[in-house]
DNA sequence: TTAAAGATGCATCAGTAATGAATGTATTAT
DNA sequence: ATAATACATTCATTACTGATGCATCTTTAA
């Protein structure tokens, strides 16, 4: 029950974009990966994704690097998140044919869960990457609670 | 982002537990494991561990097996995963003596996907154990939406 | 033409969830 | 008592997949 860390250094490199929107030379991937002490050629994976998704232009060759195709305030986490993670199934159905248990009781449990997972992700549908970069943010109540 | 079979083992055998409490001779490990077709041995350690967290009595020996130590209804949903979930840590801290990162942004980062658990969790906090069995749960909203 | 920087494929590592085999211990029916 | 049953424990192994590193190719600015 954890984002894998591909969705954590695909937030990473997104804010840090932000963060340097505009910026000439704009950033590269050895330096977000030099500043985060992440694999470079790891997380060329990662800003190689993102790129395809259409969260971020990259430019080859000398000068080249990468931006974010939309401003800050128009992405939103819960999109990011929905895409860079993979598998949201959380308990799968087991074989129908052979079980002798109710299925109505576990189908309710899989609505269950999904009404969780729901929940989770309306959290992160309510944020942009502006709100995550912003030092005054607790308007919206991020460091707000807990 | 998804629940381990660990976790979908433990609400299984405790929903079967629920919807046969009382019956004599009471549910056993080997039965519960024959039903859905997993491990005996697994299933073995899973029941052992809700034993320990005491949602579960065991009994050795012909005529034993296992039954709910509280009944179904004051057994909350949620609080039976945060128990069996283990990492529930989602982004870490990278090195803040190594990062030339703006560390605030990352902070909040941290600070809403907690916020997200949060909401994950209240969820299933909000059902029990008996709502999950129980045929007529549209009242409860369970099957509703989604 | 050369250096910088993205793009891609392949092989492999590593963490850990999941499984299985073997064996021990306790309880009860007969 | 004895055998059958069922929980209890240990150890080794498998399997999945996220994560990483290396090598190489392609593109573009200077």
């Amino acid at each position: 029950m954890k984002l894998t860390h591909w969705t954590d250094y695909s937030l990473r490199v997104l804010m840090y974009c932000a963060m340097h929107a505009g910026r000439r030379p704009c950033p590269t991937i050895a330096e977000v990966a030099r500043v985060h002490g992440i694999s470079r050629s790891h997380l060329t994976k990662v800003v190689m994704t993102l790129a395809h998704a259409g969260w971020l232009e990259t430019t080859r060759g000398r000068g080249g690097g990468m931006r974010l195709t939309k401003p800050a305030a128009q992405i939103s986490v819960g999109q990011i998140v929905r895409q860079t993670e993979t598998d949201f199934h959380l308990v799968e159905c087991f074989n129908a044919a052979t079980s002798r248990c109710r299925m109505d009781g576990y189908c309710q449990l899989k609505h269950l869960i999904g009404r969780a997972l729901d929940n989770y992700l309306a959290v992160l549908d309510g944020v942009t990457l502006a709100d995550l970069i912003d030092d005054q943010a607790d308007g919206i109540g991020i460091s707000a609670a807990r």
